[in-house]
DNA sequence: TACACTATGAAAGTAATACTATTATTTTTG
DNA sequence: CAAAAATAATAGTATTACTTTCATAGTGTA
């Protein structure tokens, strides 16, 4: 087992921070309420001073967590994938049967999320609802290449990676494991956003999860 | 047929504009040159000064065109999925096999973007890039909901539900043709944004197209 | 030819954003 | 209790995303 369990204290170990905000009360309320207004007010229209207000405390003051509001998005977007990670690899890791590995994969990737008792400070839900609607803007910029180099999208590689093999283990022949892997877990942030805002451009809904179409999609293409 | 070459003209019937900026030279050399700035700079760091600049014009002047940025990244985009839906309608249409319709289909929307003279201010190369780049940005906002209901994103829906009808007549049975349909047109994109940037995530590559991928994607989920 | 209308340009102004810097105050810790 | 660290308060800067007003150039037509 090559990378298994890297980040299971959902560890954020780049630099997306330039003080851990675990380390401290204030911290913690700026990640806790960060989530709580850019799921209220979007990303765009979020800003540290809305947050220094909201949370009676001083804009300066979050800056020496964050340097900016897109190192904060890196860095709620990193613990959300190294969040799911740690459930990916403890739900599948004992399965011995490769395409029962995957299906469980798949299943925990695209089952709906629900709150997580061990972290107080940081609704699931809601993170999971801002990967969901603002995910791409993480890496849908000028600086992706450098940003790249420098770390700061590991975990999310990882998972696509973990997929990837999980696929090849079923089918070492199929051509395609990667844009598969990759198509799982950007696909699923799509097929729920479809479901909020575009429903009739999905066969998804409150009831029907991507779980079923994505397992089907899969399986399907890994057939002889 | 329903819905057949309701935007051959590419005309973005949409208010994303004020004025048409088909309707002057000015206009014109506006989307020109922000198809050219927003290609180098990113649509974050473009704005109306800059452009103004660049083509000697007021930014005053711009906004007498297009409302704001955003307004005219709609109209870009609408622009582009109108001019692709055009083609994909005259490929598709004399093709009478349902199956070859559908892989021809695939062919359309996911081969790489060549130029195109006919509009000889547009450079649909760049273009395509952009949308690859920015197109989420379009609708990944919290007015998401009320601009789908003013018809901005109508021919992107209306591409998508296209591609749905021929996944239908190809196989009615198929339980999910509308998420097929979305995770084609939406992962085509993604896989040419991993190629560029993210290039280990994906199987394709400068030599190997996406529709070679997204071709057999399709058709291993409609076998019977 | 004149006048009226439209398109564009120039300049200035506003509110908000995304920070940075400085200094004061509070809290923690040794 | 003193020193150090963390936080708050305040002010300041450059840029953005506009809006407004006024000037001017070109065009169309009576």
């Amino acid at each position: 087992m090559k990378h298994l369990l890297q980040a299971i204290k959902i560890e954020v170990y780049n630099k997306t921070y330039v003080k851990d905000p675990e380390s401290s009360d204030l911290g913690k309320r700026i990640v806790e309420h960060s989530i709580l207004m850019i799921h209220e007010l979007g990303f765009d229209a979020f800003t540290f001073k809305k947050l220094g207000d909201r949370i009676g405390s001083n804009e300066s003051s979050i800056y020496r967590y964050f340097e900016n509001k897109h190192k904060l998005l890196l860095y709620l977007t990193s613990w959300y994938w190294a969040w799911l990670e740690y459930q990916f690899v403890f739900e599948t890791n004992s399965i011995a049967d490769p395409s029962e590995k995957l299906r469980k994969a798949i299943e925990v990737i695209s089952k709906p999320v629900a709150l997580d008792a061990s972290f107080s400070h940081i609704n699931e839900v809601l993170l999971n609802d801002i990967i969901i609607n603002e995910y791409s803007k993480s890496y849908l910029t000028k600086e992706v290449d450098t940003e790249n180099k420098e770390g700061y999208f590991e975990i999310y590689k990882r998972m696509v990676m973990r997929i990837c093999e999980m696929i090849e283990a079923v089918s070492p022949d199929y051509p395609y494991p990667a844009s598969l892997a990759s198509t799982l877990l950007e696909g699923t942030l799509h097929q729920y956003f479809l479901v909020q805002h575009f429903p009739s451009l999905t066969d998804c809904s409150e009831e029907v999860s991507p779980t079923e179409y994505f397992t089907e999609l899969v399986f399907n293409s890994l057939k002889k």
